[in-house]
DNA sequence: ACCGCACCCTGAGCGC
DNA sequence: TGCGCTCAGGGTGCGG
């Protein structure tokens, strides 16, 4: 479920219970899917260690070790850090003690879809190298370089996180939306000025999202088409449609996001 | 290089 | 109540 949004509201939860603090240690359940790095490795190798900062790269959360090592983290679909969970409620797959003796943190996740992997002190992640710009800072220009050659439909490659690391299934069809762009427009087709029109609206609705405090919490109507599909368009009030795009779902208004955008009606107009 | 698809795992909701 | 089905906001890896 994470998209940008949720990880950065988290990340800004977290690092207020996590830096600065001394692991003392670390409980796991035994190895899964969830750990590209083994449970007993992962133990032994963050007991002692203090906790400088958590950063975030798209939807990935790093947090940053005083012996240079950093612990990422990946929500997943279901995944939750916080230090609201029980111990040895299920699916919870780490706890980290602390030191201090104050309230440990947890990492859930019931699908697991999510991942945990200690990074050594300058080791490289191909994960983290294939990330794009962080969509929070999405450029124009950068967008566009990123489109050529992609004839695939522009939300199918909105969601590729080289494109653009951060955007999910929900901002992409919010920002599409925003844009005035046809999620089944092929991703090469789009003009500079269009690139402009979609990296803007990636940041405005990153931005309103994070700023409401993504999350589960979040009011259905913070939406403008996710979901919505057959609900009128609340700009033209004409039905939404609900297509499947990279066998995702995905939700736009025909009339508002028009395939041909810049088809003969823009045309006519110049 | 790109694209579509299968797959990873569990729970919720729905029709019968 | 229970069964079987579909669906879900993540990413990777494969073959074409």
């Amino acid at each position: 479920m994470p998209e940008l949004p949720e990880v950065e509201v988290t990340r800004r939860k977290v690092a207020r219970m996590l830096v600065g603090r001394r692991i003392a240690e670390v409980v796991t359940t035994r190895d899964s899917y969830v750990f590209l790095t083994r449970p007993a490795v992962l133990a032994e190798r963050l007991r002692g260690r203090r906790v400088e900062a958590l950063e975030r790269a798209g939807k990935y959360l790093l947090a940053r070790l005083d012996d240079g090592a950093r612990l990422l983290v990946h929500l997943g679909m279901t995944g939750e850090l916080g230090g609201d969970g029980l111990p040895g409620e299920a699916h919870t797959h780490v706890e980290l003690r602390f030191a201090d003796g104050g309230p440990p943190v947890f990492f859930r996740d019931v699908r697991k879809f999510g991942k945990v992997q200690l990074l050594a002190a300058g080791e490289r992640s191909a994960r983290l190298d294939r990330l794009g710009p962080d969509a929070l800072h999405a450029r124009g220009a950068e967008l566009c370089a990123r489109l050529v050659g992609r004839r695939a439909p522009i939300k199918a490659v909105l969601l590729d996180q080289s494109v653009l690391a951060g955007v999910g299934n929900i901002y992409a069809d919010e920002a599409l939306f925003e844009a005035r762009l046809s999620p089944l427009r092929p991703a090469s087709s789009l003009t500079p000025a269009e690139c402009q029109r979609l990296a803007a609206a990636v940041r405005a609705v990153l931005r309103r999202s994070i700023a409401r405090g993504a999350g589960y919490r979040e009011e259905p109507d913070d939406f403008r088409v996710y979901g919505r599909g057959g609900e009128p368009c609340r700009s033209c009030r004409r039905p939404l449609r609900r297509v499947v795009v990279a066998q995702r779902s995905t939700h736009y208004c025909p009339r508002c996001q028009r395939a041909g955008a810049r088809g003969a009606s823009a045309r006519r107009r110049e």
